[in-house]
DNA sequence: TTTCATTTGTTGCGATTGCAACACTTGAAA
DNA sequence: TTTCAAGTGTTGCAATCGCAACAAATGAAA
């Protein structure tokens, strides 16, 4: 996501009175994802978890938030079972706002356009994300998944070096594939040559 | 996808003069996806498919799209390899325009909140689309997906009796999966007493 | 009405995957 | 520094899936 634009559309909306900003306590809850609405959260400082509650009370970290990263109901696959809740990882800066009461408030104000143009380049890197998500999930087998996202960092990275950017654990999760035979997986593209690895550094050795 | 939106949005940006419409005879090619660029299409009138050419040069249809259906670059994953375009089924009627010119254009215009109020919606159902295939992934196995998916269009209906919109071909495809797999878990589902079938006519028999 | 391409329906088989189980490593809090 | 929870790495085994192959049904065009 653009950095820049993120501190702009702040910059820009913050003066309004239903754009709310509050610090959360570590360990407490940024968000609830109870209700679906058009609420949309930017962290200002400090980091956050998504956690997964399913239905038999386990919980999975489901992503890691970090400075100016976005995030909000309508961007998320919430499943048909189990709940959702942001926590805070550290101490938090939030700043939060519903798109509909945003666009009502802001619609007569100079800034308008440039505010949509900000919220329209949002949504296109999200839709940009999500396509790649189901592009990668749309692979049927580990081993496709796992060069489908290796090729993509190292496309956004541009070099054939990269740092998985989360755990292997979160990492199967975004897959969605079991953890174990994730590593198997990856074990069996470092016996065949297809990457080199060195914990969480990996570098592509093909041009698949 | 809300059909008074669209058309009130068709009516609302008409006017402009980076607002294209065409006519498509069938056969024709409607819009090519090679270039990722922030145009959407609105089919006002008539039929057409979302193809894909792989790298041996099969093509697969990928979506089927009548009157009011909306589509577009950035609503799409466009897998690595492969080339797509749209092509018209029957004679088509079709308004595009570019998401940023329209913006630019409209901006100073009296109807831009509303402009914008009705493109932010379009924008929440293909969120909450694509992030339904992403949650619909996500599940590990062809049963799993398949109830899933039937869940949400009884959901949808109001009623544990519907139709499937789709081939049994198209729906594999969606799903991701194998066909012939998919067919013998529908018919596992239909012996375990969890489905009633008539062709493409699914009663859900269980809670899940 | 006939033709023919497309879709549906079915099965066997080998490959891949998820699951369970366990040891080892890591890193943050006490 | 110690403790302990969380993550990593590995393996055997059974379940599931994709693939290939083919027959039957369907439906649109000639």
């Amino acid at each position: 996501m653009n950095e820049k634009e993120i501190l702009r559309l702040l910059e820009l909306i913050k003066p309004f009175p239903r754009v709310f900003s509050k610090t959360i306590r570590k360990g407490d809850v940024v968000a609830d994802y109870l209700e679906k609405r058009d609420r949309i959260f930017i962290l200002e400082e400090g980091e956050a978890d998504l956690i997964k509650f399913d239905t038999k009370g386990a919980k999975y970290i489901q992503e890691h938030y970090t400075d100016h990263d976005l995030f909000g109901e309508i961007f998320h696959a919430i499943s048909v079972s189990g709940e959702y809740s942001v926590i805070a990882d550290t101490r938090c800066t939030v700043t939060y706002f519903s798109l509909s009461d945003l666009s009502d408030e802001t619609a007569s104000h100079t800034n308008y356009p440039e505010i949509v143009g900000l919220l329209l380049s949002i949504f296109s890197s999200k839709f940009e994300q999500l396509n790649f998500h189901i592009a990668m999930l749309s692979k049927r087998t580990i081993r496709d998944r796992l060069l489908t996202y290796f090729n993509d960092l190292a496309r956004r990275n541009y070099q054939r070096v990269f740092y998985v950017p989360m755990s292997y654990t979160q990492l199967a999760d975004y897959l969605s594939v079991d953890r174990s035979a994730m590593m198997r997986e990856i074990k069996n593209l470092e016996d065949e040559g297809f990457i080199d690895r060195n914990k969480y550094r990996i570098r592509l050795l093909t041009n698949i």
